[in-house]
DNA sequence: ATAGTTACATACTTTGGGGTAAGTACTTGT
DNA sequence: ACAAGTACTTACCCCAAAGTATGTAACTAT
């Protein structure tokens, strides 16, 4: 998964950015194309990998496992496989992925009437 | 100020994410390393860009005049310059750059939150 | 036997954000 | 004459995130 240079100015800035600036703590986790979608569906209730592949279209299945990967490790997102074939696994919100969402809504509110306003 | 090529699919689908997802959308105007630690500095209050640099001594100034151009284009930043010499140029926050600190809040309540949990 | 389903994995390429380094115009202080 | 300050600009390079394409295991249904 991408490895990555430590020893890069870019990758120090953005790791110093990230534990001095709490905003950007914070986007580093639901930054990227896609999270803040995945997000969104999950918070209508836990969906399985096929129900978000087919929720959102334009992603590829990469980008989507991808994603649901960091969201695990960053322990927003939680992973159940139940041991059958074929694979039933299912994704879900933890208590901290939950907490989100009123960021989440807040962030939304202020674009959805930003972009009223300059319509 | 890198120009980007209309026609790729990444191109393509951050236009999507940002017309169809209000949050991609506020992030594409808050992304980017510096820019919510230029805004925090702007919520103190007016600042020169001098100040600016001396404030966020890290940054490079084309990364700080970058970032400061979009976030005019946004319209979250007024820039303000007065006709002498040496250049005396003000940067504040306009009324949506202002309504975007409560949101910005939110993000960094949860961000400390979920820092100090995690430790 | 073979086609389909599910949930991935992996090699390769592209590109846009970010960094480095240097230069500019205009004036004031020494 | 030249150094210093202010607010930029410009050319160039690097790399990590995103995209493309293809493959895989294990089982089921026809």
């Amino acid at each position: 998964m991408t490895a990555i240079k430590e020893n890069s100015t870019r990758n120090y800035n953005k790791q110093v950015s990230a534990t001095s600036c709490p905003v950007t703590y914070v986007m580093n986790k639901i930054g990227g194309h896609w999270k803040p979608i995945i997000l969104y569906h999950l918070s209508n209730g836990s969906k399985r990998y096929s129900e978000l592949k087919r929720a959102i279209p334009q992603i590829t299945e990469k980008m989507l496992i991808q994603h649901l990967k960091q969201l695990q490790e960053d322990d927003l997102v939680l992973r159940t496989a139940e041991p059958i074939v074929p694979p039933f696994v299912t994704y879900s919100l933890t208590p901290a992925g939950a907490k989100l969402q009123p960021v989440l809504n807040a962030m939304a509110i202020w674009g959805l009437n930003d972009m009223e306003e300059r319509r």
